[in-house]
DNA sequence: TTCTCTTGACTAACGGTACTAGTTTGAAGA
DNA sequence: TCTTCAAACTAGTACCGTTAGTCAAGAGAA
C-alpha cells in the first residue's frame, strides 16, 4: 500500500494524456487508475466522478486554446486575425484531439465554470469581427457563422470525413477565404 | 414465452424511434428490449450487435436525408439549390436528431454499405456547385466548405452551443448568404 | 392429426463499466 | 512517541453488451 502521491491535478493531467493519445471515448476510470498505478476506487479520494474529470479536462483545454489563439491573434486585424484564429484552432485540435473533443461536447453537460470559459472564446471571435467593422447583432450572427464553419471543418477532418485525395490544407484556405469575403461583403452593406 | 414476431427491421425501427426521442447516446440493448417487450439476449436472434444496429440506423437516416434533400433541390439551381440543401439538412436534423447524430459519427466506424451511401451525399453537394459553374478540384474544396459549415452550424444548434438570444434562423441565413457570396466570387476568378 | 425441425424466446453467466461502503495503513504533526 | 487524517485497499452494487445453453412455439411433412 505504497502511497502514489496523487492529487486532482495529476489525475486530470493523466486524463488529458489518455484522451489526446487514445481518444476521449476511451478515457475510463479503469485506464486512469492503471496509468497512475492505483486501483480504480482509490481515484475517488481525489475526484468526484469521471464526468467531473472530463469537465476539468474540457475547461483546461479551452484555457489552453484561448491562450494559443490570443497569442496567434496578437497584433493582427481582420483577415489576418481570422486566419490566425482558424489556424490556431485547427492546429490545437490536431495536437490535442482529446481536449478538442471535450470542448465539442453538448454545453448542457458542462459546469458553470466551464461555460464561463467558453464565453471568453466568443469574445475572441467578436474581436476578429470588430476588425471587419462588424458589431452588435450582426456580430453575433457572423460569430456563429465563423464558429460553426471552423468547428464543422475540424470535426470532419478529425473524424476522417474527407475521403477524396485533394489537399485538405487547400480546402481550409478556401474556407477562410470564403469567410473573409463574406465578412467584407457584410461590412460594405 | 409468446413469440414477439420481431425481425431486424422492427428492431432498427425501434432503435430509430428511441434515438430520435431520447438521443442516440441513450440507445441501449436494454432499452430496445424493453420497448419491444422482450429480454435483452433475445434481440441477438435478429441483430449482430448494438453497433450494427447503429450502422443500420445511420444508413437509413442517410437515405432519408438524401431523399428529402433531393426533393428540396429539384428544379432549382445555384443559390436556390444551396438554400434548399441547407434548409433540408437543418430541418432533417431537428426532426430526427438521433438519425442526424448517427450520420455524424466518425467514418471509420461505418460499414462499407453505409460509407457508400455517404458518398452519394457528396454528389448532391457537387450538383449544387455545378450550378455555380464550379467543377473538378475546386468543387471538392468548395464541397468540403459547404459540408463543414452546415454540419458545424447544425451540431452547434442541436448541442445548445448558441447561448445568445439572437434569432438562430437569422444566423443560418447569414451562413447561407456567406456561402453563396463565396461561391459566386470563386466562379468569377 | 401427429411428428420433426427450425426459430425465437428464455435463464444464467462473463467481463466490462462507474461508483460506494467500510477497512486498514502510511505518514505528518503534536 | 502518539494521535489523527488522508489515501490506499477489498468487497460489493448496479448497470452495460454479449454468449452459451435450454426449451417451447409453430410451421411443414408424413
Amino acid at each position: 500500500m505504497v502511497r502514489a502521491g496523487l492529487d486532482k491535478e495529476i489525475v486530470v493531467r493523466a486524463a488529458i494524456s489518455i484522451a489526446d493519445s487514445e481518444g476521449l471515448a476511451s478515457l475510463s476510470i479503469a485506464k486512469l487508475a492503471a496509468v497512475l498505478g492505483v486501483k480504480a476506487p482509490s481515484l475517488y479520494n481525489h475526484i468526484l466522478s469521471l464526468d467531473m474529470v472530463k469537465d476539468d479536462l474540457t475547461r483546461q483545454g479551452m484555457l489552453l486554446l484561448l491562450d494559443i489563439t490570443r497569442d496567434a491573434m496578437a497584433g493582427v486585424e481582420a483577415r489576418k486575425a481570422l486566419e490566425a484564429l482558424g489556424h490556431a484552432q485547427r492546429n490545437f485540435a490536431r495536437d490535442h484531439p482529446g481536449l478538442w473533443a471535450g470542448a465539442q461536447m453538448p454545453v448542457a453537460g458542462w459546469s458553470k465554470a466551464t461555460q464561463k470559459v467558453a464565453n471568453v472564446y466568443i469574445g475572441l471571435v467578436l474581436a476578429v469581427l470588430r476588425g471587419y467593422g462588424i458589431t452588435d447583432d450582426a456580430a453575433i450572427h457572423s460569430a456563429r457563422v465563423i464558429r460553426a464553419s471552423l468547428k464543422g471543418f475540424i470535426d470532419l477532418e478529425l473524424g476522417g470525413g474527407f475521403g477524396y485525395p485533394e489537399d485538405v490544407d487547400v480546402s481550409f484556405d478556401t474556407l477562410l477565404k470564403n469567410l473573409d469575403s463574406g465578412l467584407r461583403m457584410r461590412k460594405k452593406i
